[in-house]
DNA sequence: CGGCGGCTTGATCGGTCTCAAGTACGGTGG
DNA sequence: CCACCGTACTTGAGACCGATCAAGCCGCCG
């Protein structure tokens, strides 16, 4: 379900190639990689992107809208492991499979390469190799610090989660939340309900203003600031 | 507190030429390349190995003993990142500074090398960066199994942390925890009397017994992993 | 023997979940 | 344009789990 006709006629040599002979400017990032390489494709709300286990074949750049990549315990529970907007690269793995499942939370496009181009090019250039592992490295001091919100009260990680995504969003003061309030339950350990009532308290207590479910105006950000740490 | 004499005369050029005329065998594993060239170092039991945002000059394994790495949060609350065990390896930074602090759980003694000899080798060597990356992708994978434990029942997390624990530390039945109630409590996100309570009531379900309190024998182990997921 | 740290156990409190209505919004069809 | 519907969200009441506060216990070492 992936792999569309003209991902499947790429070919590695002369795309291993194209890293090599690519002015070191642009291979900094992996970013600039992907765009150069990738080929862009759409996904509908809540489509799935790829499944846990499945083989990891791509490595993904979120173009517009957001992708939450997710584990679903045998109860049903589901946790978020993380969410990635526009410019986010997800879906590298060391492995051979995914580990989580990833789907688009909005209507989404994504770019993608194989990963297998990715992995030769790591192999020529350490640069290249640096950023593989300079990209995992994130992830790991963004999966510490949600470990470090599960610890804490409904308040403080709500609150927190407003901050992470006001930063990662960009936006001044007013933030336009892609996800329900089920996904942000479900990335901070909290029921829906849980979150709504949280939500509530800090609008009466002048923290924020909900002009719109998914619309969030941050009033005081020192108030949220001070549960967050 | 950390450089010791010899460790100051370690020649980098010198080291990394260690790495490049190594054996691809042996260099393997960052393991083995730590051995070959690291200075043994012990730490007393809860004694700082090193802190957080402190420069992460070296890398490190566990040779015998047990660490915790953890942050505190500004109203004092701990949460223990992870437990390394004999032949792990951790304090390992893609950045500069280290983003946990460290400590020995019992006395320990560990080696360690200079990370910028490691970040030599992976220049010159593209096995050793994958080295660097795999232990950061295992890292990852840990903490995200951390993050699934976090959002479960007090029963779970304990069932969770046991059988994990039997895993790592390769023991049958019987286990020998190196860490107190306190430890188990700011790893699981609990306090020390639901620990306790908890244990004591697997016990009473004949899951486990407890000869002792750091000593943990698995007596069913169906009924842990029905807990566990 | 006394004291101390680590652990267990008990009683109560409080925050979050659960269950259950009720409300707002966007889309669809008449 | 409105009526209707479904989905997402909010709000309320009560139950429950784990935290908190407080003793007591155990093993170890002086």
């Amino acid at each position: 379900m992936l792999a569309s006709a003209n991902l499947q006629e790429a070919r590695p040599r002369a795309d291993a190639g194209r890293f090599r002979s690519m002015p070191p400017s642009i291979c900094q990032s992996l970013l600039g990689a992907l765009e150069l390489t990738g080929a862009k494709m759409p996904f509908d709300r809540n489509a799935e992107i790829y499944g846990e286990n499945e083989p990891a074949d791509y490595v993904y750049k979120v173009v517009s809208g957001a992708v939450r990549t997710y584990k679903v315990l045998s109860d049903g529970r589901r946790q978020i492991d993380a969410f990635f907007l526009p410019g986010d690269i997800f879906g590298l793995e060391l492995g051979d499979e995914h580990s989580c499942s990833a789907e688009a939370i909005t209507d989404t496009t994504v770019v993608l390469v194989k990963r297998s181009l990715v992995l030769a090019a790591a192999e020529k250039q350490s640069n290249v190799a640096r950023l593989l592992w300079s990209h995992t490295a994130r992830d790991l001091r963004r999966a510490q610090h949600h470990t470090l919100l599960l610890i804490k009260s409904a308040q403080e990680r709500v609150a927190a989660f407003l901050l992470e995504m006001a930063e990662r969003l960009g936006a001044g003061g007013a933030l336009e939340l892609p996800m329900s309030r089920q996904d942000i339950a479900d990335y901070l350990g909290l029921t829906i309900e849980t979150v709504s009532r949280t939500l509530s308290q800090l609008e009466g207590a002048a923290a924020i203003s909900l002009p719109a479910s998914r619309r969030i105006v941050l009033r005081d950000r020192s108030a949220l600031n001070r549960l967050n740490d």
